[in-house]
RNA sequence: GCCCGGGUGGUGAAAUCGGCAGACACAAAGGACUUAAAAUCCUUUGCCGCGGAAGCGGCGUGUGGGUUCAAGUCCCACCCCGGGCACCA
């Protein structure tokens, strides 16, 4: 009778129209003990398709969910669908198709095929972030922020297409130029926008990621660490000749102050309309569109000396008030002192514009340095600063910013990388920001009892002029709540990291339509166990959103400080040397490999391929040999299910037993640390290749055991044919991945004898099998008297003998 | 320019705490089965040298130094690749 063979078509097909309809396989139980919760990073895009980069992402959340429901953890395990304004805008320019009717297709497309690779998600518990019902809350939540002060209007310059006439994200910017009009330079415009104060949380957001550590990845916190960006310095104020006006300076090197040669402001700063006559005026405007058109690293430094003079507080030294590029208005006070002698980028600056340099610190080493031709940055001892000379610069700092303190002209100062989030969109497809502008009383809330502001439907976007909420008159023509009279409705919608920052709260209460979820079920659940995603988002999603956690904790919903405990990153998918995603346009879409090799083959190849945070280069060789494996299993079991094999003990009994012992205990310690799943994948390779080298060698009972808990072993990765296969086992229909976790015995697990390495001055001559804890002076006198470590060591003399048990000696000999 | 990662055979990779470099696969070559093909099963495969062969020796983890009995792993300098960025005073 030939052989049953692997295939994939029938056996996944069967399980998914067996599954399909039940609601409660994958649901946790919330009566029992506490469930898991574990959290995958909501969709990046709704594209319609999945491809292998999410793929990636799913195979290992879903590995997991399925490795603790065996454990006997139940796990929450939802899932959540976004909507990004600008892929939708563009869809509806290009497809005349409405963004809405395109991003509920789409995700609706998705949830098929994630029905269809069968992720174990519970769907009772979906939350999609642009129905009106979330809308409602993000708005809820905005009017809260705007009561207490932490959302705020302000000016802010945003890249303008001319051509167009409208905002462009920085992603459309192509070249300095408009993504449409190759030839149209963006410009920059100043803009009314809402912000959020997410600055009132830097310190605590810097502070609290001390109570991560250990949860979260360490690179991760570093780059948090970094954009918030904390540091001590001082803020000194120049005068301006004629003017009463006072520029202030931030510094973090207060004590380099007599070096100062220049005052430098960003172009932006208010002061620089005043200083200017309009030929500078207009130069100026052009240093801000050109910034803005290049990338940072192409920035050359450019300056316009305003003409004016400003003195040094310090030792009333006149200098020179520049305009400069390199100068960020959104830093510190946006105006710098220009100490070259001092510091890299003011050197190369005032090396430009022939600004003199002077040297106001050595090096407490006494070491020989030369800052007019290099600029010397490092702590020293202060010179030509008057009676601060002879100070270390680590006692001048705070000394001298007291000093200035006492005087009148400064103080001690914390400045934090970090801006306040702005918010403003000027698209469609985001929540409606819930103000209405009165002529008479300016900003009005809208009332809560008007909640949810909805998106009209009969909209014209084209991607040009102003925001498309702008143009349509019902929605924006309405009477002030507060008089009664005509006014204007927001046109602006929000920004959708708004919809991420708490989407995993909404999970926990998904339909509840008096509030944004239930405290008693937020305190139950969070916080989350289990955070995952991309790398990508490190920095923003993962700062918004704890942001977010700290703002309602304050607003008195939640209890907890931090949304979760443990994060993981996984590696981007990389292709043709780049990032694998839908603007770059080189995604690899997952359906010919499922068609061809099925489902199961597709999410093992995937995280056999790499280790799961690393980067991984996208090749579709190898999906092959992740399908033969699966073959391989297939034929070996179902030949195997019902054969009569001897009562034992056979030949191979002892060795296959370790081997299957030895490779639980692999894969269960991986589950629980650093979930290696490619490594995983091969031990059960190997166990695949050690069963079929001794197939006819072992017994009834071994193979029985061997079967089943390799079987087991697989359902994280492959659970369709795991599911098949417990079944061909004799299990009948029940879910194999509600099954326990197989056991390993350590003492089966253990091998029988060590294998010593012999080393001669650490080269490898020899190896000696020798039983478990034979003792140093032994394993010193077996090495001497090995054949091949005498040859090596024969008229030498012996140093040294390093000996680790159980593993090596080293011979050193002379 | 700054921040965060990474660099190991023809390819994806493994080596978990400084202790056998290349597990497990892909690709390639050879063999078995077959009328034939596919599928399957088995064998070989880092590079160089010596040998008919079993085998023996040397080299080898981006480059150059260093620490150590021992370095892919730790330290210093440099080169290259990827991601992010708001030139962070």
């Amino acid at each position: 009778m030939p052989e049953k063979q692997y295939d994939h078509r029938q056996i996944e097909l069967k399980w998914f129209e067996r599954w399909k309809d039940d609601a409660n396989l994958y649901r946790a139980e919330e009566n029992s003990a506490k469930p898991k919760f574990y959290v995958l990073e909501m969709l990046p895009y709704p594209s319609g398709t999945l491809h292998i980069g999410h793929l990636r992402n799913y195979s290992i959340g879903d590995a997991l969910a399925r490795y603790k429901w065996m454990r006997g953890f139940n796990v929450l395990h939802p899932m959540g669908w976004d909507a990004f304004g600008l892929p939708a805008e563009n869809a509806a320019i290009r497809n005349n198709r409405h963004p809405r009717e395109w991003t509920l297709e789409n995700i609706a497309a998705m949830k098929r095929q994630h029905r269809r690779m069968g992720f174990s998600y519970d769907w009772s518990r979906e939350v999609n972030t642009c129905e009106p019902e979330y809308y409602r809350w993000n708005q809820w939540f905005f009017l809260r922020m705007l009561e207490r002060g932490l959302a705020y209007r302000s000016k802010a310059l945003l890249n303008w297409c001319p051509e167009c006439g409208t905002v462009l994200a920085n992603e459309q910017v192509v070249n300095g130029c408009c993504w449409r009009h190759e030839s149209t330079p963006v410009e920059q415009r100043a803009l009314d926008q809402w912000f959020l104060r997410i600055t009132d949380y830097a310190e605590e957001l810097l502070d609290d990621l001390k109570r991560l550590e250990g949860g979260w990845p360490e690179r991760v916190l570093t780059m948090q660490r970094n954009w918030i960006g904390r540091s001590e310095g001082a803020e000194v104020d120049f005068a301006l000749e004629g003017s009463a006006r006072r520029v202030r300076v931030f510094t973090t090197r207060i004590d380099t102050i007599y070096g100062a040669t220049a005052v430098i402001l960003a172009p932006e700063h208010p002061a620089v309309a005043e200083l200017v006559d309009d030929t500078t005026r207009a130069r100026v405007k052009e240093m801000i569109d050109a910034r803005a058109r290049q990338d940072p690293g192409d920035l050359r430094k450019e300056g316009i000396f305003t003409g004016h003079y400003a003195v040094n507080p310090f030792n009333q030294a006149r200098v020179p008030v520049w305009v400069a590029n390199f100068v960020l208005t959104g830093y510190g006070t946006g105006a710098i002192m220009a100490v070259p002698a001092h510091d890299e980028r003011d050197f190369e600056f005032c090396e430009t514009f022939g600004i003199p340099i002077v040297p106001v610190i050595r090096p407490a080493d006494g070491a020989l340095v030369d800052p007019v031709r290099e600029p010397f940055t490092g702590y020293g001892i202060l010179e030509n600063s008057g009676a601060w000379s002879g100070m270390t610069s680590e006692e001048a700092r705070p000394a001298m910013a007291d000093y200035a303190k006492e005087h009148g002209f400064g103080q001690r100062a914390v400045t934090f990388r970090i801006k306040d989030w702005g918010i403003s969109r000027q698209r469609y497809w985001g929540t409606p920001i819930p103000v209405i502008h009165c002529e008479h009383d300016g900003i009005v809330p809208v009332p809560e009892d008007q909640l949810p502001v909805v998106l009209p439907l009969n909209v014209n976007i084209t991607g040009k002029g102003r925001s498309p909420l702008a143009d349509v008159p019902e929605f924006i023509n309405v009477t002030c709540p507060k008089c009664g009279r005509p006014a204007k409705r927001e046109s602006d919608t929000m920004d959708t990291f708004i919809d991420s920052s708490w989407y995993f709260y909404r999970y926990c209460d998904p339909h509840d339509g008096r509030a944004p979820f239930d405290r008693e079920r937020i305190a139950y659940w969070f916080e989350i166990d289990q955070y995952i995603g991309g790398i990508e988002h490190a920095i923003l999603h993962l700062i918004y959103s704890r942001f977010w956690t700290k703002m309602m904790r304050d607003l008195g919903l939640i209890t907890n400080d931090e949304p979760a405990r443990r994060l993981f990153n996984q590696g981007m998918v990389i292709k043709d040397g780049a990032k694998m995603s839908k603007s770059r346009g080189n995604v690899v879409s997952l359906d010919e490999m499922v068609e061809r090799y099925g489902v199961d083959t597709g999410r093992l190849f995937e995280l056999f391929a790499a280790p799961p945070e690393k980067e991984m280069d996208w090749t579709d060789a190898g999906a092959e040999g992740a399908y033969r494996f699966l073959g391989r299993v297939y034929r070996f079991i179902t030949r195997n299910a019902d054969r009569v094999l001897p009562p034992g003990p056979c030949a191979g009994d002892e060795k296959v037993r370790r081997k299957l012992h030895q490779t639980v205990r692999r894969i269960t310690e991986d589950f629980e640390t650093r979930w290696h799943f490619n490594t995983c994948i091969s031990a059960i390779m190997e166990l695949v290749n050690e069963l079929y080298a001794n197939e006819n060698e072992i017994c009834g009972e071994v193979m029985h055991e061997a079967m089943e808990k390799l079987t087991l072993l697989l359902a994280p990765f492959a659970p369709y044919l795991a599911q098949e296969l417990w079944e061909e086992l004799g299990n009948g229909e029940q879910p194999v991945f509600r099954q326990p976790w197989p056991a390993f015995d350590a003492e089966l697990a253990r091998e029988e004898q060590a294998e010593v390495v012999l080393q001669v001055n650490g080269k490898v001559r020899s190896r000696l099998s020798t039983p478990f804890g034979t003792d140093r002076q032994q394993l010193e006198s077996l090495a001497l008297a090995d054949d091949k470590v005498r040859a090596f060591t024969t008229g030498k003399q012996v140093v040294k003998i390093i000996v680790v048990p159980d593993k090596l000696v080293n011979v050193v000999v002379k």
